[in-house]
DNA sequence: TCCGAACCTGGAATCGGTCTAAATTGTTGA
DNA sequence: TCAACAATTTAGACCGATTCCAGGTTCGGA
């Protein structure tokens, strides 16, 4: 079954990226089954386990490409190791403190107001929103 | 003059905080001065310059201590290093993606409505909102 | 099929940060 | 005042996450 692959390989060409064995192996594990949170030293063990053989520089590489592609976002909250996030909807997140865990919830319902200019002329690029909890 | 550091002294007390040289010395840095966002080599290389002696591992220790103390707040938006801010009033933050430059605002103004419930039946812990700007 | 560019790789290097064990310095009670 | 002890500081080793590098591999067009 190629079904899902042809989709992904359209969306690498289009980012000018090579459909190759590990950037299609990696991306079924990344895209495959529900929206999902996942560091890169988990995803290379995920592709070990899957029989995806594949080195960590190369999982570093493949996931700020798919960031800089647009197939993935990444979400910073805590010091010293990036989440990358599939899902690409506008949506913020619960970040627990206590197990690191975090959760989406849909952006859509949320209303923010007051929020000044930006500084210098600059242009909004996003809004994130982490709500703490614990 | 002596007079700013009665006041730390006080406060680093009620944390249970030795009062030493390194930490008044790098409390003086801190909140001499307007409000400011810092990191720790920053800081530690302010410190030399300014003639305090204090090891890197202690500015390390020091910024952890003043934000369990309450005296700094610690934000995250940067992956792989933390920053810390005097400010301590309710505010958000532009982060300038370009730059890295972090800028406050302030959070009185500032609606934020349709929020779900926090999952799990947790508490909110602080809810950090950063505008990416660029 | 051939070739050059894009890609992947293991291992070394880097970076921000933490840990450790020994030396130093506050603080306190006699 | 000072001994004594706990808190603190320190240099340097260490750590996990990530990036860099140089060489080998693979892809895809001509």
């Amino acid at each position: 079954m190629d079904t899902g692959d042809s989709d992904i390989r359209m969306r690498l060409r289009g980012a000018g990226l090579r459909p190759t064995r590990q950037r299609l192996g990696l991306a079924r594990l990344l895209f495959a089954g529900p929206d999902r949170h996942v560091r890169a030293e988990e995803l290379s063990r995920e592709a070990r386990e899957a029989g995806v053989r594949v080195s960590l520089a190369t999982v570093y590489n493949t996931l700020h490409q798919f960031v800089d592609a647009g197939l993935l976002r990444r979400v910073d909250v805590e010091p010293g190791r990036a989440c990358f996030d599939t899902n690409l909807s506008r949506h913020h997140h619960f970040y627990d403190t206590g197990t690191s865990e975090l959760i989406d919830f849909d952006a859509e319902d949320v209303g923010i107001t007051g929020l000044p200019e930006a500084p210098g002329g600059k242009t909004v690029e996003r809004i994130d929103l982490v709500v703490r909890i614990r």
